[in-house]
Parts: C-alpha cells; structure tokens; sequence
DNA sequence: GGATAAACGAGACGGTACGTCCTGTCTTCTA
DNA sequence: TAGAAGACAGGACGTACCGTCTCGTTTATCC
C-alpha cells in the first residue's frame, strides 16, 4: 500500500473530469484527528473517518491506500508548528526542544498514533520514509539548529567534517527524541521543565554531572 | 481486558477436573513469536495462533484476554536472558547495556511488537503495568547495576538521597533505551557497537566531548 | 458459486464442534420468503435478510453460496405442498393442476423470484439442476400423475415406448407448466377458472375445438 | 425510473444547443448486447457498456433511466426481424412460428435478458408496457396473423365475436410462447424442428391425437 | 459570426451492498 | 473439568456499482 496523495494524474491532460474536493481532503484529516481522541489507534476505524467527515468511504480510500498513512498524514500537520526560539544557551536551547516535542507527544491524537505508524514501519518501507519526511526531519531540524547556535556562541567546537556532523546530529537527535518518547510513552510519567533541565543537565555535562571537575 | 495467566483457580477444590496441559502454554506463546515473525503485528490473529500451537482458541482464550496480553508474555520471555557481565569501566558497561538492548531489538519477533504494544499500552493502564513488569523493569536494573558497579569504581559519585538516586536511575534508562529503541526503529539505521561507543562517550562526557575541558 | 446446504462436513468424524443450528436454517428461509414479498427480487439484500433472520451474514453464507441458491431453496418449500384430487376426468384434472401451479405463481414471493432465477440459470448449470430438482420435478409429477389416470380411465391411449411417454410427459408439461407462466408474469392477465378451462379445452380437443367434428 | 429515449425536448425551442448523436445511441445498444453476451444480465453493468460504447456514462442516463430499460431497448430490436411466410397449412405455420420464436430465444443475448427483464417487470409496470409494446406484440401480431391464413384456408372456423377472437389470440399466444419459453429455458432443451412438429401436432389435434377419432 | 445552450468525456462524489476476515463467546463431543 | 472442533453474533474490511455532480470542451442553432 502506498499513499496516493501527492500523485496527481499524471495524463496528458493535467485537468480532465471533476476535480478532487479540496476540502473533503481537510474534513478527512480532522476527523481523523478527532477519531484519534476519541477513540485511540486500535479502535479506529476508516469507516468512521468518512462518517465523522461527511464523506463516503470511496472517497477515503481514493487519496489514502490505509489507516497508516491516513494517521500519519493527520498527525504530521500538528509538526509544522515546531519552532525554536533562541534562549540563550545551549542548555536553554535543550530544555526548549524537549519541551516542544514533549508537548507534541502529550497530544492525546499523537500520544495514541506516534508508537501504532512506528510500529507497523518496522515492516513497510514506504510507510517508515513516510514517517521520516513528514514527521522526523521535522524535529531533527530543530536540534540541528540548536546546535549551530551553540557552535556561533562557543558552547560546542565545530565538527570535523561533514560527516561526522551529520553523524553527531543524528545521535543528539536519537538521545534527545528517544528520551523523551521514552519517558512520555513507556514510563509514562511526565516530561515537565525540572525533567528536561535534568536531561539537558546530563547531556551537556555527561553523567558525571556538574559536581565533578 | 485483563491477562488470565497468573491467576489460579481460587476455588474450593484447588484442582478439580482436568488441569491445564502447561505444553499447551508453551507451545501458544512459540506460536505467537513464530507469527509475529511472520506476519508481524497487525496482521497477526489469534486464530492463527491456535492453529500454529495446535489448540484450540478456547484453550488461548481461557489464558491470555486478547492479543496485547498474549504478545507481551510472548516477548517478554525474551527478555529473561539480558545480564550485564562487569567489563571494567562505566563506558565499557555503557556499551554492553546498549549492544544488549540492540540485539532483543533487532530480533524480527521484538522489532513489531514492542512499539505496537506500548502504541496500545497508551490507553490501557493495565497493559502498561504489565509491560512494564515483563519488560521494561528487566532493562531498568541493568543501568541500575550498572551504575553501582561505577560508583564502587568511583566513576560516579553516590547520590545524595534515595529519591535522587532513583530519578536519577530512571532520567538515565530513558535516555539510554530512548535512544537506543529510537535508532533502530525510527531511524531505523544499525546500533552497532561504533554507535554503542559514541553513545557512551556522550554520556559519560556530556556534548562538549572528550575534547573540552 | 454453489449451494453448501446439502454437504455434510464428510470428516471421519461426522460430527465434530457445535452442529449446525437447524432454527436458524428455518429463520434464514422463512426471512428470504419476507424479503421477497416486501423488497421483491433485485433489492432483496442477503445483508438484510441475515438482519430480518436474526442470524449473522456468516452464518447465512456457510450456508449458501449466493442470492440465487438462497431464493430457489426458499421458494421451493412452496412447491411441497402440491397435490393432485382426482376429479374424475382429464379435463378436471387440467384445470386442477393449472389452478395449482398458478396459485403459488401469484403468491408475491414466487412472481418476482421464479423468473428471476430461471434468468440466473440461463448461465448456471448447477443453479439449473437445483431449480430443477427443487421445484420443476414437484410440478412435472402432478403432470404425470394426470396422465395416468386419464389412460387409465380411458380418455388417453398408453404409449408406444417409455421413451415416447416420457417425451410426451415433457412436452404436455412445457406446454401447461409455459402457458400458466406466460399468462401470469409476460401477459400479467388473470388465471381463473374460466381461462383453465379454456386451455384444457384447448388442450384436449385441439385447436379446432369441440365445435368441429 | 422511466426510459426517455422518446421523450423528446419538449421546450419552446424544439432545438436548441448540441443534438444528441444518434451514432451514440446505437453504439450503446450494440454495446449492451455484447456485454449481455459476454456477461450475462447480473453481471452486466452500466459502467461497463459506457465504456464498451466509448461513451461516457452521463451520455447513457441521459437516454435510459436504468439497466432494465436499456436492455428492454437493446433486445428489443431482435425482435424486428421477426415475420411469417405462409407455408400452406395451419401445423405448418405453427411449426414456423415456433421455430422463429426459438431462433430468438436461443441467441445469447436474449436467453438471459428475457426473463431477467419479465422478473423485473413484476414490480415495475412501466417496465412491463415498455416489455410489451417492444418485445411482446411483435410476437402476438405472427399469432393472429397465422390464426387468419388458416381461417382463410378453412382449417380455423372464425370466432363469434371480437372479444371472443381477442381472448383466443391470447391464449393461443400463451400457450405457443410459454411453451417454447419453458422448453428453452426451464427445461433447457433445445427447440428443433421434430419438437415444434410435436407441439404444432398437439395443438391442432389436442391431447387425444391423430389417432383419435 | 459571436452568443447561447445543450451534449459530451472524464472522473470525483455520497451511498449501498458485497463477500471475506477476525473477534470473542457458545455449544457439542471426547478424553 | 479441560480441550478440540467449529458454529455463532457482530463488526470492519476494501471493492464494485449506482446514479448524480461538476468540471472543461465540443457542436450545433439562433440572433
């Protein structure tokens, strides 16, 4: 299955037939949204999309080729909004990025629907570039940012070369965006200013902490 | 819905009629690995299930309560084997804790349940204390041993209180399971132990590096 | 697609798991008959007919393969309870067996279903043996009947060969069984009594009628 | 649902705008045919002959309201080439007539439109003028004129009255077309000439035969 | 010869039914 | 009483047509 959402038809003629309703493709993912809330991954049905969109299944079904990729289409919307305004440190920075994608994740449509697209990624290869571009690159961007300002403000050397900074960002971001999926999802237990300080705190001074020299 | 498994027959007569074949046990629960292996899980039933362990789905039912009960016992005997040699230094325990994490991850069985059952887990309390006692305390008391052992070596210092040492227990399983779980699904890119070392290296130094002083 | 009623499960065992409820076979045909009356043949629905039944659409289709063996099932406990009184003399009897077949031809649930299916059949075979035996062979044996006690009172000559009656079975049924068809459903006219005695005068005497010598 | 092929725009304009082509209607019909061969009448569908035709779907509703009208229009021009060379006796121009009604009903397209439209016409009575006017009357007309020759030639006696001759034509006529209908449908046996010299034989001489005084 | 108006192709649309699959419960017989 | 077998009610699936609609385009007639 595949999305068939960025595909226009690709005839000779751009335009033939009526066109696609545009704002049936927004009802679709509001509802989908809502279906999220009310009712959670597992309990979603693409039948109940359509009801709650005032559209009929067909039409469901003519721009998305599932649930997955309807959900993740839902949910991406809600990541254009990341931004990082600058605070002044790197370890402000920190506590800034966690704090956003904290609230991101505590999202009750995201909370269910993040781990369910991730899950079944493990076995679709689409669905998972599906998820990197929509949603991932989204968030890595910002750490990629925070840390340019850091290396401007001499908080952090710069890198030795490409690819080591491309290999750098990608740890940070798999530090910073799995701790706080995991502490959000799997501990369960809230990612608030005193956590994310803590986080910041280990990651900028390591385990040892800022009592050792 | 709730897992039937620990509970005895509590009646009168302790056991009265046939008792549960423990094969049949057993074998349901090799099924259910050998089906996530095959289907992964949204395509996996309960019916196919009872087929491969060759029973029938009363004898599954009257055990587990549905499928988020039935996988994760079945891949939380998977987590029985983790143990933590002592490799000499808190990096070096860093990196067995982290290879370790990796390679349950990485099985086929693990890599589609895990994010799928903690996805249900978000709205079911007694799912997420179920994997929280199969599975994820099982990690947690590596990096608790992990840290004991640095602290003998004084790698670390002790912490001041109970409660900071358990927060701090819980910041540092978070990161490094966070991080590790997100590498290998999300990113989806190999842990391996150059990345194992790069990830202690950030922990054990913090984002400045070796490098700084 | 074919009837699945008539097959016993042909395991070793002929009886293994719940037997089949017998009720909901009664319930199932008796909700087809309704359907028919109220909906009429082509916006009879095997969905709504499962829902009128109170049965599940599984159940109704481990049963039958489709609409068509439904319907011819349902209709043809209607063709049980035909009989043949003697009434003395071959005309009578014609009468008799016309006013018969066109009793159960006016009933709403055979008028919009008989054609329908023989339509079916036209490019089904197995449907056409299951009309065949189901209701064609009950007809075609009052037809027999008739004759047999015309010869036997003398009005009518035996035949030459078992062959030839069996031809002249068939042919005298095509041409009552056809005229009572075409009258009620094609012409939509009548079938009373005077219009049954016309066509057993016309059958008895010939066209020329019993004003020619 | 109502055809409107006859209908024409009965505006103060009697034209205005593009006229309908002509060439469409007849692609339509010639399509509808070839699908009824190819498919069958349940599995006919609109969409389908549209697209056979090479025209779009609004083009066909705009001309016929449904699939019954449609076919009804598509078989019905079968049924123009009917006519009745005088063979010179009554059992002869049965015989023919016979033949001829066979000759339609055996063709593909016809064998499983025809009783499909006559069940659907059971609850739809416009279908079922529409039926007669197109298909049935043309059959009726060789009937009476068979009846006149062979009143002319004195092997019919004329009938006492105009309603007595109107009622002898419909029952000669039900009883002729529904025995070739039951033989080539029901009983699906074919129509051949020794057949149709069986029934013109029963018709002229009645039950008893030509052994008969 | 430009305006007008309907027919036309294409295809999206809301809707209904399809026939299949899975769930979780039940009923039967056997061990 | 457990267990194998399988029927059962219920509900979602993804597809196929239906008959309508909305586009842009074509082809006539009328002013």
């Amino acid at each position: 299955m595949q999305s068939r959402t960025p595909q226009g038809p690709p005839g000779p003629h751009p335009r033939a037939g009526r066109p696609r309703s545009a704002a049936a493709d927004a009802a679709i993912l509001g509802a989908t949204r809502d279906a999220l809330v009310d009712l959670g991954w597992s309990k979603l049905t693409l039948g109940d999309v359509a009801t709650r969109a005032g559209v009929a299944k067909t039409t469901l079904y003519r721009r998305w080729a599932g649930k997955n990729e309807l959900v993740v289409d839902a949910v991406a919307v809600l990541f254009d909004e990341l931004e990082l305004p600058d605070r002044g440190s790197l370890t402000a920075d920190v506590v800034g990025v966690v704090l956003q994608f904290a609230a991101l994740l505590e999202r009750p449509e995201t909370k269910t629907a993040l781990m369910a697209v991730v899950a079944e990624a493990t076995r679709d290869d689409s669905l998972r570039l599906r998820i990197r571009t929509a949603i991932v690159d989204r968030q890595k961007c910002l750490v990629i940012l925070g840390r340019e300002r850091a290396q401007a403000r001499g908080e952090l050397p710069y890198e030795d070369s490409p690819e080591a900074a491309a290999r750098n960002a990608d740890m940070i971001f798999d530090v910073i965006a799995g701790a706080v999926v995991h502490r959000a999802l799997v501990s369960a237990e809230p990612v608030d200013e005193e956590w994310a300080r803590g986080l910041a705190g280990l990651l900028v001074t390591g385990l040892g902490g800022p009592s050792r020299g």
